[in-house]
Parts: C-alpha cells; sequence; structure tokens
DNA sequence: ATAATTGCAAAGTCTTTGCAGTTTG
DNA sequence: CAAACTGCAAAGACTTTGCAATTAT
C-alpha cells in the first residue's frame, strides 16, 4: 500500500515540476521502490526494465534519473568502482562496501554524530551521510582472509 | 631529504618484488610524492609528466600505478564522480568532498573512533579510514549557497 | 639473455549528448 | 499544439588489454 502511495507521489511531483508521467518513467520509479536493497546502478535498472520493455534506451533511463534527482527524491552515491548507485531521498543511512567482495552494508545515521561534529567544528564540513560511502572489509572476508 | 629517501625506498621494494626501474617509473613515483595535497588521478599525473615526458602513454601510468598498489605502497580512492584519486599509503586520513565545488578536505583518522567501533561491533565490518569517501559541503559553499 | 616495461591503438565500462520522431498535458 | 520524452547512434571520460619493440637486470 505504502509503495503504491509513493508511487503516485513521486509521479505526481514530477508533473508538478512540468514533467510528463510515461509509461516507461512509472516502471522506472516503480522498479526503484522495489529494488530488493533499497538501490541500484542504471544499468541493472535499465537490464531489468529490458525484460519488460524491450527497447528502453539507456539514455532513457539516465535522463529519468536525472529527472528524478533534479525534483529532489532521488539521489545517487559512488561506491566505489564501477557503477552508481541510485536510491530515493530520506532513506538516512550510508553505505559501506567492501572492498574485497563488494559487500554492501547499509550503516544508520545515528552512526555518524562524532563524524559530523567533528568535521563541522575542525573543517566547516556538512557531512550528507546518504552520499556517504565507507570502505573497507566485511566479516566475512575479515574472517576468510585473515 | 625525506623525499628523497622515500622516493629510493619504493623503488628498493619495486626492484625487490621482481619489477624493473625505469626512467619513467622513477617520474611517476616522483610525482606522486610531491603532489600537492598528496593525491592525484592518474589523468594528471599522465598530463603533468608529459610536459617533460612527451610520448608518455596513459596505459603505461596506470600500469605503473598498478604495480605501486600490488607492492602496497599506494592506494586509490573514488571521490565521487570523476577520476580515483591515488596516494600513498600509511597516510592514515579520510578525504571529505564537497559535492557543490569538488574541493577535497583531508579527514584525520581519529575522527573515525565512534564510527569504526559501531560498525565494528554491529555489522563486523571494519573499515579502511584512507580508502573512505565522505560527501557533503565545505564551508565555502554552505555559507554561499544557503 | 630473458623477463619486464613501453608506446600505440583498440576495446571496455559507465554516462552524456544530438537529433528526428512520438507522446503527454 | 507545444513542450517534453523516446530510441538510436555517436561521443565522452576513465581505464584496461593486446602486441611488437625496447630496456633493465
Amino acid at each position: 500500500m505504502r509503495t503504491i502511495n509513493r508511487l503516485d507521489q513521486v509521479l505526481e511531483l514530477l508533473r508538478r515540476h512540468g514533467g510528463r508521467v510515461t509509461t516507461t518513467r512509472r516502471a522506472v520509479v516503480r522498479a526503484i521502490l522495489e529494488s530488493p536493497e533499497h538501490h541500484i546502478t542504471a544499468i541493472a535498472l535499465t537490464d531489468q526494465l529490458r525484460l519488460t520493455h524491450p527497447d528502453l534506451a539507456p539514455s532513457t533511463v539516465y535522463r529519468t534519473l536525472d529527472a528524478l534527482c533534479e525534483i529532489g527524491v532521488l539521489e545517487h552515491t559512488h561506491l566505489g568502482h564501477g557503477a552508481a548507485v541510485f536510491h530515493m531521498t530520506g532513506e538516512r543511512h550510508a553505505h559501506a562496501v567492501c572492498h574485497v567482495c563488494g559487500a554492501v552494508v547499509q550503516v544508520p545515521d545515528h552512526h555518524f554524530g562524532e563524524l559530523r561534529r567533528d568535521l563541522a567544528a575542525e573543517f566547516g564540513f556538512e557531512i550528507a551521510p546518504e552520499h556517504v560511502a565507507l570502505s573497507g572489509r566485511c566479516v566475512r572476508c575479515r574472517t576468510t582472509e585473515s
């Protein structure tokens, strides 16, 4: 239920900003909202949507994502190598990526208290936790490797 | 003085690992060691070195950087969009990148205490501070923008 | 000598752009 | 109908790979 509402909210917002709601855009937004980890790359999104919309162009996906970012409902993060991941805004968490196996852990915002305070005090820098990409080794790789 | 020693240390290590020390490699290592912010992209490195070594190929730079990473003296970090930055290991700091103007702030390791502890406790995840790329807004852009 | 490195060119990945045709509001 | 969206193809940024010629050890 909540998902359906969210979908409509996003599309409505798009319309209000002078954008148009098309079958493709509806499908893109739905796919993002339903993506398992709540984050997905443009390429994965394209591949997935091609199953039902065979001639969807990558450029269309990128432009739709841009449009969503511009109205502020979507954000992207660069998780180390490879493609950026997109996720809806308001999900206040950072990503921690294992540089060995690529596993992604979502880190709740409240762990950033100290860092946020220190950076603001020392550098006047305001961190955006949802953009943050931490890097390190996950449990599995720590125990397996050494 | 210290820079010269460091250069020779690196080159010696390279030799010990079966690598060869060439004019090009010496120039690459020197340029990294002398790079103003202690981090530089492969492309910037190539452009800079081309001034004195006109037909240095990008691939040579990339391969040299790879070789240095493999012997453990160099690391790279993806700072959001664009090219990865390389820096010598042992510089225990993270980077905070302003997503408005691209400015980079170096964040000393000790600010990561809480985050490191929490991530280890909650997820078993071990963060590598020197790989971390924080994102947010720098002082200038905070005051200028809004 | 022989194994590593080099330059060049081609290819690969992710993303952006130009354009003519189609669709939405 | 006008403005926005679409697919396609081409280009762009960054990086990797193959190969024959060169060079360090």
